[in-house]
DNA sequence: CTATTACCGACAGAACCACTCGGATTTTTT
DNA sequence: AAAAAATCCGAGTGGTTCTGTCGGTAATAG
């Protein structure tokens, strides 16, 4: 278990597809423009979710990304493990008899805290964000003004 | 929030601390050639830590480091942010009109998750490892050993 | 006095992160 | 058919973090 910049990155663009599934798919330029990040880099971290089957693309006008299974389906671990495939286990590798058989026995303890964290991110899924009351507000308001957008200018002009 | 290999020495070192407080204090070599670490390495988190008032260095031989507080009022969270400072909030820092007023409402929802997984990590403190009967054993055994060596070798040279 | 330990700062290679650039491919619109 | 919008793809880069080395100083126990 790791958590950096990266597996916040990839959890808000995942949010972000979450609310707004609805109306079809995301684009990388959007959520770029929206949270500060680049595209290029946006685009490396999508390239992993799809390989792990959390998202799927659609290309051409009118595409961009939405979620390859149902929010509630999608967890946050599932997410953070995605972008950040390094497991980075302890230095004594499986074999636990690291120093004089049992002293590193922290290494166990240290698994088991790991162990808890990802448990405790597996119980917390996109759709617990997605579902909120004042997110579902907002979330129409933007999808209302992304049709209109989507008919006069160009969508990502807004 | 963060949580790096860093985050895991200083949780994995604390934990040794808290093991064998009763007798006494800690060497870093000891942690060192235990775990894995350089030894410098440890030093520079070791600093850290001090100054975040976690542990209390004992210069001079028979020294080394021990808890500044009992383990049942250290945490998990105290660690780990003591280490990594770090506090890497959103883009947006706190002005939340990053993106035509309310679009990025997913750093709030970032936010929320970031501290809930703080308050999870607050509430694992160091005492729920140290007290666990089968650590217990071992760090009993260990201490006896340690002990005995303080008499006969030097205790590092086990 | 000597050995042992914490303390301190500078530095250096390696790895990783965040990002850029230049393209290629697919699809929709015109 | 042409143009535009979007995903896809890989090479490369500057900066930071990680990990560790080295050399030294200060305090303390025996």
């Amino acid at each position: 278990m790791k958590l950096s910049t990266k597996g916040r990155y990839a959890v808000t663009a995942m949010m972000d597809l979450a609310i707004h599934d609805r109306i079809g798919p995301v684009t990388l330029a959007d959520i770029s423009q929206c949270q500060g990040i680049s595209l290029s880099y946006l685009e490396q971290l999508f390239a992993k979710l799809r390989k792990h089957g959390l998202v799927e693309g659609v290309r051409g006008p009118g595409g961009g990304y939405r979620l390859a299974k149902p929010a509630d389906r999608i967890t946050v671990a599932n997410i953070i493990t995605a972008v950040d495939e390094n497991v980075d286990v302890t230095r004594c590798q499986g074999n636990e008899d690291c120093q004089q058989g049992d002293r590193c026995l922290t290494h166990e303890l240290w698994k088991d805290l790991s162990q808890q964290l990802y448990s405790f991110l597996d119980g917390i899924t996109l759709a617990q964000f997605a579902n909120r009351p004042e997110v579902q507000a907002v979330a129409r308001r933007q999808d209302r003004e992304i049709n209109r957008h989507h008919f006069i200018f160009s969508r990502t002009a807004a």
